[in-house]
DNA sequence: GATGAATGAGTATTCATTCAT
DNA sequence: GATGAATGAATACTCATTCAT
């Protein structure tokens, strides 16, 4: 009964994330999108009903799905390889940076509802860049980790490396690797 | 001797930068500018004939005060104390981060001079980012940094500072302070 | 300085009205009103900001119309006098049955400022209400007026007059005085 | 035997009234309808093959309703009892007077059909109108009423006072009562 | 120079209506 | 019959840009 269904909410969000990472945010427009997906304009509004929904829904699929994948780091690993399981799974989410941009520009017409996500988003956010503070002290504690720079600095660096262009060159095995080398051990020549 | 000019393109400057920092690159336009400037919408079309020109404008200004800046640091100086020079100059011209973006959405009308504009900041910005490279190198090759983590990946890590939001907690210097020791020595504690 | 202007408010506040009568509120739109007006539609965002602001503007200027016509009314006439001139101003403004429909009906995407707005209105026209009312009980007490029959009753009948599709035929005098020898000495053929 | 029918014409009118009633014409859309009577929006054009197909239907029902019970109302009774009686079937019919503003809506794509349904509908209305003119006249020729005051005025009035507000607070009965009384004797007091 | 006014082009959203199962 | 899905056409609104004084 009814029309078999050409589209699914995870083609939209599969579109999403392609517009989001070759055009930027300035790109997600229901235009572009159904265009790309080649359905109408208007098709879109039976999956959501507008913009920000469409957006807000996204946001919480790759919040979820980084979520999860950092709810399985097992928590007896020593913190500076927890820190580095974070940090895989951070790069793997590139798409993620954008989100606080999101955040910001949400305007949805429903206000309230509009506030309310905005603020669980933000507190998912929140969740797992707390959680990175704390197995940085928890490295410090275990003096596994100098105690003289900020914990806020390094948490920063590991959450900002998603940023880095060079990260599809490299791949997100080698530059995590790379990169954590770099972390814990400094560019000094010791040999 | 006609009307007195009422605006000079620092002036406009001067709030696009505002703009840039409270609002983003969403808040950039020419309506939201001559409103904080309190001048007609169009009075800003006698200083820049367009939007894009504006921002390039803008962003060429702003590369130039810093290349400025890089070029005064000393050529004779050893290769890290060159690169933390570097660091700092970057720190202190934090909107710097939005060229990234704006490059990445620029897209005139008018394509052609776009392009044009576009590889010119793209060459101004490669300036500054090669140099930083070769001192990369210059740093392994005499033997004070390692040679085993990718260049480029430091290079991004230095470039990619200055979008960190703690960078007004901590302030300018003890920020490039503490983010050098990092990167010379790790976080690994030798003590 | 600048272009001469084409438009003023107070044209759009005619075509509204003109609109308003023609095709109801179903057509009050600024596709609509810009044709009409010979203007480009977004012209039209230039002296109101959205729709409901238009209508919210048109509903108060002819609400204050009509106000400053009813404080012309002398407070000394006897009572009945009083509502008959009240009726006549209430026939020479019939746009005005449409604002209680239109108060109905708003809906601005800002609510916050809708409800103020409509409220305000609420008030305005309430106190018209309540004056007639006052009148009426006035008209009563005095002997003037019999006291079987509800006094919002009559009022409703006042107010709701306006709509008389026959106003036009008659003319707003003629009608005022028929309808009122029919309030005061009904339909009873006595002679 | 196919699937069993879960829908009837009835049930679409029954809710088809409450939503003139409780949103007005504003809220009439298949959508709202079909939510209301939980079926798919679809299902309706089995039913009525467009919007304004259902409110034509819709509309001739009631009229066809009302039109019934005015037939009801025995010829030989005087005519001031015939105009009492047709008042109250007015008031207990109070869509009826969105029906006006219908018909001046009335917009089909097949605008010849529409033309159609909207003068026999007109052609319906008219046909109460005119009785009522008719009792009137009568009224007056028999020297019940008086000839001083303008026929349709009066019309009118017993016409629009379906549409008073306090219709809910005071009841049909008594407003029928207290609104007759007032148009026969009128408000002077005789006492 | 400066600017008020006008506007065109683009996006968001709603809703009646058609299509395919 | 019934309905889920898709869609086109219409309106609301924003903003860069041009025009005339």
């Amino acid at each position: 009964m009814g029309r078999k269904k050409v589209l699914t909410k995870e083609d939209v969000f599969t579109v999403t994330g392609e517009v989001l990472r070759e055009e930027g945010l300035h790109g997600v427009h229901f235009k572009n999108i159904s265009n790309r997906l080649d359905v109408g304009r208007s098709t879109l509004y039976e999956y959501f009903s507008n913009k920000d929904e469409l957006l807000l829904a996204y946001m919480k699929q790759l919040m979820k799905e980084m979520n999860d994948k950092v709810d399985d780091i097992e928590e007896d690993l020593p913190p500076n390889r927890k820190l580095y399981r974070l940090l895989l799974v951070l790069l793997e989410h590139a798409q993620l940076h954008q989100i606080d941009r999101m955040i910001r520009d949400l305007q949805s017409s429903d206000k309230h509802a509009a506030m309310f996500y905005r603020d669980e988003l933000h507190i998912d956010l929140m969740k797992t860049y707390d959680l990175m503070q704390k197995w940085i002290e928890e490295a410090k504690q275990t003096g596994i980790w100098k105690t003289t720079i900020d914990s806020s600095l390094i948490g920063d660096l590991i959450f900002h490396s998603i940023l880095f262009p060079n990260r599809e060159r490299l791949g997100v095995e080698q530059m995590a690797d790379q990169l954590f080398e770099m972390i814990e051990y400094g560019m000094e020549d010791r040999s």
